[in-house]
RNA sequence: GCCGAUGUAGCUCAGUCGGUAGAGCGCGUCCUUGGUAAGGACGAGGUCACCGGUUCAAUCCCGGUCAUCGGCUCCA
């Protein structure tokens, strides 16, 4: 019998009898690898283990651990669901069914929406399917046969699945659960082995969501849910979803105090006092950080004639999300939605030379766009926002050096706020403006530059935008969520549009290049994700209110405000609770307030100059007098104590 | 914008199978002056989101509007 060459990942190899499923060659390495086994990649590429072997090849088997075994194991779990609910309601149509970052959905034409109720029992059907370990078995169909098989079911979505994704292919493969009725799916796998393998799911949500995700087509039913290899990573997983919810801002928002909405200006923050401190304190954070950048902050104004948005190219694209005014005599203005095309006419309108370059114009003043109203989401998404916005008018030379201080400039915000993150290279992509020359040219500029401030990198190929690369960055919260905020953009078409120019060191005009470019990304949706990620436990340097003085008695109230007004003389933001209460439920509040420290103040403390400091993660401290209080609360502020993540995890361990 | 759900006191929520409503917390007054996570008594708060319809009567049923929440990106 003829034998193929299987080589391992380890370099090793073995000959096997051709036709060998892969389950076999994991098998004969050993029985371990042979029950963890889920799948395989023959040659890159994935296969079910029954994949017989027909060419020499590289094997390696899809275990729990290999970075694929997650998707598929959630894919196959998402087939279990499908085959769960046909069997329980008979003639519903099946969709797609992928696996997400967090789970899996699948989409179903059904009669009527599935309620709670239905869900409870899809998942009881999914269990006992599961129980009975039913094989997941591929099989290979002409294609004309899969097409009629599908059709005379009654799935046409199928049906034009096939014929979107097999064109020109003779035969397809299908996948079934051979259950009391036989599920079929038309599915390129890999699939696990056999249901008995699926164990941590749950089913978590239904809602409404279309075919191919256009609202002009077929409306269907998702079902969302969640896979994990064990019972113990699903219970985990569980608990950060009801961490989430515990953290969410809009929540936190209102019970600190932070900023509140009101239904006639949807999509628009009110920042009550507490909020405005901590939104101003970051704007002044983020200018002592750009100025000594060399930067410069303008204002520029918030409504333009239509000319401007026409010459920016927003007035095409745009116009839809933008919200429009009228002029006294009856030409539209818009209500800007972004910086650039202001900052376009700052640069033009003095004649610029080499020597000016970069040229930093920073900006906070407030944008609008006018989101679809379904989309708003507390400070995450709204209508009116300001960013920590720039742009960077420099010469092709010196990009690479400019982005290079723009990478030390975010790795540096980063740092003092405490959260790790990621950085992505996006490309050229398919619908591009420009030369190709042009681009490569950028592209090697924007990696030269990542290189040389040691920020590691992924590529993201083809997702850059359309008028040029650039680098986006993702930061973890405390509960390991990722959040898009700082972004580095290319332009070659704005200064085209504006006819910008500046004179170079050989007379002659040249076209300058804008680098679009902000941290915080909006300080809206950046203040949402500090009070996430610290749960409402601000770290000392930004907290609203920073330290609370408790009088114990009335007759204490007197010295309570001499402390007070020397903390404040000394920077620090301080409140007075003077009412008529016991101390224990004036500290209950002050602890639900997170604010970090407690100062209380009775018959001892006041003979002696000191105060009771109480630290909300660390309990009471002991009295200490008040000049050493305040030394070692702005030592605290100046080294921004508390900021990291494990001090931000400490936060989460206090009492909620 | 689309689909679904929700909207009752400042907050969290009960409730009314159609007869204009309640709790806890918070708030106010009084008593209490208390030492590290809730002292006590009394009291004030509601056009039951808004507009319209059905009805003798609507917070409840019907229609519309507004807002909020979950989705609407994941492509065998």
């Amino acid at each position: 019998m003829a034998h193929v060459t299987v080589t391992l990942p380890d370099g090793s190899s073995r000959s096997v009898p051709v036709g060998t499923p892969v389950a076999e060659v994991a098998a004969g390495i050993s029985n371990r690898l042979a029950k963890a086994a889920l799948a395989a990649s023959v040659d890159d590429r994935l296969v079910d283990l029954t994949y017989p072997l027909t060419a020499d090849a590289r094997v390696r088997l899809i275990t729990p651990d290999s970075p694929e075994a997650l998707q598929i194991y959630r894919h196959s779990t998402a087939h279990l669901l499908a085959a769960a609910v046909t069997s329980l309601f008979p003639g519903t149509q099946c969709g797609i069914g992928p696996a997400t970052d967090d789970g899996f959905f699948y989409d179903f034409v059904v009669e009527r929406p599935f309620v709670p109720e239905d869900l409870e029992r899809i998942e009881a059907k999914m269990r006992e399917m599961a129980k009975a370990d039913l094989p997941f078995e591929r099989q290979h169909w002409p294609r004309d046969e899969a097409r009629q098989f599908f059709a005379g079911r009654g799935e046409p979505l199928k049906v034009q699945l096939i014929e979107e994704k097999t064109e020109g292919q003779p035969e397809v493969s299908c996948y079934t659960i051979k259950d009391r009725d036989t599920f079929v799916d038309f599915c390129v796998g890999p699939h696990v082995p056999s249901t008995g393998r699926l164990k941590g799911f749950r089913l978590l949500t239904t809602s409404n969501a279309y075919w191919k995700g256009d609202a002009r087509n077929q409306p269907m039913q998702r079902v969302y849910g969640t896979a994990f290899f064990s019972e113990g990573e699903l219970a985990a997983h569980l608990a950060r979803i009801e961490e989430a919810k515990k953290r969410d801002h809009r929540r936190l928002g209102r019970d600190l105090g932070l900023f509140l909405f009101h239904p006639w200006a949807p999509g628009a923050a009110f920042w009550l006092a507490k909020g405005t401190r901590l939104y101003n304190d970051l704007a002044q954070y983020m200018r002592e950080v750009l100025y000594p950048a060399g930067y410069v902050e303008v204002k520029t104004p918030l409504v333009f004639n239509k000319a401007l948005w026409e010459t920016s190219g927003h007035w095409g694209h745009y116009r839809e999300n933008m919200f429009l005014v009228d002029s006294s005599d009856g030409e539209p203005m818009g209500v800007k939605a972004m910086n650039c095309p202001g900052h376009m006419l700052v640069f033009a309108s003095e004649v610029r030379s080499y020597r000016d370059l970069p040229l930093r114009l920073h900006e906070q003043t407030a944008l609008h766009r006018n989101e679809a109203s379904g989309v708003l989401s507390g400070l995450t998404r709204v209508r009116q926002f300001s960013q920590d916005d720039a742009h960077c008018f420099v010469t092709e030379e010196q990009i690479a050096s400019e982005v290079e201080a723009l990478l030390k400039l975010v790795q540096r915000v980063y740092g003092d706020f405490g959260l790790p993150f990621t950085a992505k290279l996006s490309t050229r992509p398919e619908q591009f403006m420009g030369e190709i020359a042009t681009w490569d040219h950028a592209e090697a500029a924007l990696a030269e530059a990542l290189e040389r401030a040691g920020q590691p990198y992924t590529i993201n190929a083809g997702d850059g935008a359309f008028y040029g690369p650039k680098i986006d960055f993702d930061i973890t919260d405390a509960i390991g969520r990722k959040w898009q905020c700082a972004t580095i953009q290319l332009d070659y078409q704005m200064p085209e549009r504006f006819d910008l120019k500046y004179i170079g060191p050989d007379n002659a005009e040249h076209r300058p290049v804008v680098i679009h470019r902000a941290i915080f990304g909006s300080f809206e949706r950046f203040i949402a994700i500090l009070i996430e990620h610290f749960a409402g436990a601000f770290p000392l340097w930004i907290a609203p209110v920073q330290t609370v003085v408790l009088p114990i008695a009335d007759r204490h109230l007197e010295y309570a405000r001499t402390v007070a007004a020397d903390l404040e003389a000394a920077g620090l933001r301080v409140e007075v609770d003077g009412r008529q209460e016991k101390i224990g439920y004036k500290i209950r509040e002050a602890q639900l307030q997170k604010i970090p420290y407690m100062l209380v103040a009775g018959d001892r403390e006041a003979a002696e100059g000191t105060v009771a400091v109480r630290s909300r993660s660390g309990g009471d401290l002991g009295a200490r007098p008040v000049t050493e209080f305040v030394r070692a609360a702005l030592d605290e502020v100046t080294t921004r104590g508390g900021t990291t993540v494990a001090g931000a995890a400490a936060a989460v361990a206090e009492r909620a």
